[in-house]
DNA sequence: CTGAAAGCGCTAACAG
DNA sequence: CTGTTAGCGCTTTCAG
């Protein structure tokens, strides 16, 4: 272990004062008066004192690092959300650490119970679900946590984005263009983020008297990427489909792939559009059009919120009452769309 | 703080045993009668008992946790590495606390700070520079340390590719293939894996004869992602390049966004290859030639490696003698390349 | 204003 | 085979 090479008790040895004086300079307590303080700050320079962190987090029970639960870091709106949690938690001097949960709920238990061993402070998590009561029971021990991306009840902190009017903007938009025959590459859909995105996507299909078709559907088979063949397929067989809605980039990029290789134009033969607006999506040809949400600042305002939540919890026994915030989303007009 | 709810104390007084008693049968340690044993583990159970991690890090001098520091996360090699560290991290019981750095060697030195007050067992590191003095000096002080990505000498265990030689062949192969005036997407060549890369492409020239073209030469202005306009600069200037070898695929995708924006066609007017072969560049217009390193065996073996000196460490006080280990690329033609 | 002492939860001699 | 004891490095009463 990589540990600090000088204690108080070398500090207070060379300052010639006792370690509860040190622990007070450096702690910036109580009065004390400037002569010791300035000896005690210089002994300290002179070991190159650094604080043992387990020490302090033993005997204060608090550790200064929160974890962040996702699915995978390797699905990329959670690079830009991860991004941001980091940068405030750094700038707040704490550390985080990356559980991927592969969206398996075993998995999710064992690193809860791990970080709780470590004694984590708190943590963001993307990976709630309708039956993740582990969660649940985290809040109501007081617990902080502050869920990304997917939303629960109103119990529990959240920043997230109205996923069900986001799509269903969207499949407005692209109607408003032109488009009649709108398949859908969904995400799966026992989650509420889908099952909304799903939603808004029929209603603005029913609003505008266009039937909705299940055909259209192509549903993702066990959180694999299957939309490259599951496009082609429904291509194939319904080739008056003109356009595709996307649950997010990625499945919209693989389906421009899809849609490439058999041969047909974006968008002049099919138009695509996709969700979230990662970085990538503005390269891509033709650019993708999609729905922005600030993916970075999702991550910056969960971090922000669950270290306040850290910092009243530990001052006051209990949470702050839960806000869920709900950041706005943008449409992006790009080149896959007429 | 998710402070674990008993102690040993707590479970020791249930089982009618010494806290000593239940930390061996807990660490299984020592021989213990069968009965004993039984006892305590009943008792663990039906408290629910779980590990203080903090206190017996205090007591051990270790903290079960590693740290991968990084430029950063939104860098789109770095998600494929890092899950390929956390995963065997996971695997073993460690914990990984995710350092974004930004190439900034002030924020980095930073981070060492902090993390080594908190006691991380060791760390991957993957922004290694020629003048880290602050890496070299853990891994002088016996602590584990695994480089990945960037190499800097033999001191030092790492996880690399040859960079020289698979730019070299990467250019080689676009030679092959009747490209005569080939532009080159560089990233920051004080960073050796660039200069290599670089010094790679132009061998590769000078071997077949090609003269090679400083006005060629595309240079990433202070870490931004500057290429868009300076490719389209270039090729306005110099109509007769044919090609761009692209020093990551970001870079080449983004070059391949300025070419198409300017009305030429991919690979007919111009060709691209691209370094890194992420994920995404299967499914870019057009798919991507590129040279495929294993992202995720690379974070893999440093996490594995990284593990296997800690515990060594551990045992014997000092570190095994470094390994380099340099994994094999692959060329991944696809369709950017005529 | 400062020191002594207790103790956070755990492990590891040491002594039976 | 098991209990007693000391102590990891720090903070925090409690007394001066």
């Amino acid at each position: 272990m990589l540990k600090p090479i000088n204690t108080m008790k070398e500090v207070a040895k060379r300052a010639g004062v006792s370690v509860s004086t040190v622990s007070r300079v450096l702690a910036n307590k109580d009065y004390i008066k400037a002569n010791t303080r300035k000896k005690v700050e210089e002994a300290a320079k002179e070991l190159n004192y650094r604080p043992n962190v387990m020490a302090k987090g033993l005997k204060l029970g608090r550790s200064n690092a929160i974890a962040i639960m996702i699915p995978s870091i390797d699905n990329l709106i959670f690079p830009e959300i991860v991004r941001g949690v980091e940068d405030v938690a750094r700038s707040k001097n704490y550390v985080v650490t990356l559980c991927n949960t592969d969206e398996d709920v075993d998995k999710e238990k064992v690193y809860m119970k791990k970080l709780s061993n470590m004694g984590v402070d708190g943590m963001v998590v993307a990976t709630m679900r309708a039956d993740s009561h582990h969660i649940t029971e985290l809040y109501i021990d007081n617990f902080p946590v502050v869920l990304t991306s997917r939303h629960f009840d109103n119990t529990i902190d959240a920043i997230i984005i109205d996923n069900y009017r986001a799509a269903y903007d969207a499949v407005k938009y692209l109607i408003s263009r032109g488009y009649k025959n709108i398949a859908i590459a969904l995400g799966n859909k026992e989650l509420p983020l889908y099952a909304n995105r799903y939603a808004g996507y029929k209603d603005a299909l029913l609003e505008a008297n266009l039937t909705f078709n299940q055909e259209y559907v192509m549903e993702e088979i066990n959180n694999t990427d299957s939309f490259y063949p599951l496009c082609t397929n429904l291509l194939k067989k319904h080739r008056e489909i003109d356009c595709i809605f996307a649950t997010n980039d990625i499945r919209a990029i693989t389906c421009m792939r899809a849609i490439k290789d058999l041969g047909l134009n974006i968008p002049s033969d099919i138009g695509v559009m996709g969700f979230d607006d990662i970085k990538i999506s503005a390269l891509v040809e033709p650019p993708l059009t999609t729905t922005n949400q600030k993916l970075y600042e999702i991550g910056a305002k969960a971090a922000r919120r669950l270290i306040e939540q850290i910092i009243y919890q530990k001052e006051n026994g209990e949470l702050l009452s839960p806000e869920i915030k709900i950041l706005d989303t943008n449409l992006i007009i790009r080149k896959s769309t007429k």
